[in-house]
DNA sequence: GGTATGTGTCACCGGTCGGTTACTTTGTCA
DNA sequence: TGACAAAGTAACCGACCGGTGACACATACC
């Protein structure tokens, strides 16, 4: 007869910005431990200790929700990590060498975000407000790198350098993907530190090569 | 109290080996239609047209099924695929076209296998009896084709031939699973073919240029 | 005949998925 | 005080998931 009094729940603070930001957390904690895999509606409501209404009440659902995550988080290494935070040093060195400081350093921003590798490999799957956020901000900071790479110094004509920087890229993508799995990839030990040293040896003198042998 | 009659299917024709087939093929058109996150015991059930149990009762469970297609296809460019038939022109070549042909006709075969690329990305994810099947024939080859490339000339002594494999072997097989769903990478149009020849113009130029500046 | 065996079908199980509805509780403001 | 919007909860929905048990039926073999 008397009104029910379901009343069980604790009843957190009837914070908004609070709550969202926890769920934002969430979505970080889950990426990281569980992978993108493990990204769904119930699984990151249950991870926040939040009710997953809120998820469509708040982000408007899953990608909503992502789509905060993504606009939140360093995902991708930066200008100055590209160059390694002297700018003037780096404009200082030949248009080969700021190449190969420039692929070392991305390599190490790479291997550096377990979350950025995960979603390199969740990009192989589909596409969602995640991947566009993380390949709307590598195409700018890739554009700026080129940019600043070649400033002020002539490029050898005959040089398909898009081709280079898409092979280039890809490599340390897929390697650093593939470490997340598997410890070997060619024979290779990727487990192995000395293994990501030899990598970039052979990425620098690849570069050189290809840049030196220019007339 | 009568015996229930169910007898309502047109009962096939009882042949476990033709059964098996229809499964196996049908895991094939799952994987080329739907992508790998589709090969689910239901799903591929329900495509053979075949009831679910009898994958349980023939293979095991899907993990079987999915061995036994693995075991039944063509996934990898082989050793003739990977020197272009002709065994003594190839090792007629020098050392470093020997190089440039084998990674031409490896990039070539991993896109013209739209099956391989779907399983590299599966590899991404998880590891199972195909992903498995795969890599060991992968690794194979690659032993040999690597024993064919060197064989009877002298490499140089310096040269990491194994990093170097992995940097040309990673960047295909990145490239190539991104084509299936991303038509741009690094500001190349992944749809084009032209892009394609550019990028076997590159690698071609950066396998000369590192082994033709050794000493 | 009879019976065991292999082949195939159907119906169900517990669990999880994304998503929605109906509700209570809290705080604010008139 | 009372109305009302915002914050949060619980329960439910239909669909699908992997997996199993019980049964019908055809055949082969004794």
């Amino acid at each position: 007869m008397a009104t029910a009094k379901p009343q069980s729940a604790p009843e957190r603070q009837r914070d908004r910005e609070a709550t969202m930001r926890l769920l934002i957390d969430a979505v970080g904690r889950v990426l990281a431990r569980q992978g993108f895999r493990e990204v769904k509606v119930n699984v990151v409501a249950r991870e926040a200790g939040i009710n997953k209404v809120l998820i469509y009440r708040y982000f408007g659902g899953l990608d909503g929700l992502v789509a905060a995550f993504a606009h939140n988080g360093d995902f991708w290494p930066d200008l100055d990590e590209l160059t390694g935070g002297d700018r003037e040093a780096f404009l200082a060195l030949p248009l080969v060498e700021r190449l190969v400081v420039a692929t070392r350093n991305y390599m190490r921003g790479i291997r550096r975000r377990p979350l950025t590798q995960e979603i390199l490999a969740w990009r192989f799957l589909e596409h969602n407000a995640l991947t566009e956020a993380l390949d709307s901000v590598r195409q700018s900071v890739g554009m700026q790198i080129m940019a600043l790479v070649r400033s002020g110094l002539a490029v050898p004509p005959n040089l398909d350098i898009a081709a280079l920087y898409a092979i280039l890229g890809g490599t340390i993508n897929h390697l650093s993907v593939r470490e997340r799995t598997e410890e070997t990839f060619a024979g290779l030990p990727l487990d192995d530190e000395a293994t990501w040293e030899r990598l970039e040896v052979m990425l620098a003198r690849i570069i050189r090569s290809v840049l030196g042998n220019e007339d």
